[in-house]
DNA sequence: TCGACAGGCAAGCAACCACTTGCCTATAGT
DNA sequence: ACTATAGGCAAGTGGTTGCTTGCCTGTCGA
């Protein structure tokens, strides 16, 4: 479960997917692609993108809905809320905001 | 810079690595070998481990400091801080905690 | 009804990654 | 001085992964 989502972060592609649906959600298949190619000059194929998106959705961080012929891609932040807990929870040295 | 840090956070046994750490700070490469198979049961090698760390120390995530013949290494929990602030900052979704 | 559009499935390929193996360096103890 | 210990470097390998190519399914508009 924590290694879909880990994993699912891993690709810089991915990412960038999710960067383009938090800034707008509801996107479809072709949206995103189109999105991809014009704001980061990223030639990447239909299915490419695809299986980034069913890589996303395994992790639980992008939930989809289907309507007609589209299909709506939705960002779920809820599994990035708890990943740095992990490891941040019992933490001794001092991180405040330098002075 | 966040490649190598999502990157370094994709393998479960770096996960793991961190989490000893986490428990214990300034372990020597041996000693968190041992640790690992002890508590984890993984028959990993030396060098699998030492690599580990270097990716790991490559994403800002494992600070090592050099005593004589010992290596002491930390975890350093900053970049994991504001790795979500990336798609949480502007979040429309109510994602409360179940009344 | 028929063609265009949105998307899915599956095989194939090249690059990457985790891990091993073998050898080398340097520090500490006797 | 010499041996054991802690660690590093580099080449090789099997498995994974990101991407492509080709073909198929389902839906909407004319």
């Amino acid at each position: 479960m924590a290694d879909a989502l880990f994993k699912a972060l891993a690709d810089p592609t991915r990412r960038k997917i999710l960067d383009e649906l938090a800034e707008r959600q509801g996107q479809t298949l072709f949206e995103i692609c189109s999105r991809l190619s014009m704001k980061h000059r990223l030639g990447l194929s239909r299915q490419a993108v695809s299986q980034h998106l069913a890589v996303l959705e395994a992790a639980g961080l992008v939930e989809s809905r289907r309507e007609g012929r589209y299909k709506f891609h939705d960002l779920n932040t809820e599994p990035l809320r708890h990943i740095a807990e992990r490891w941040i929870r019992s933490d001794q040295s001092d991180h405040r905001e330098t002075p």
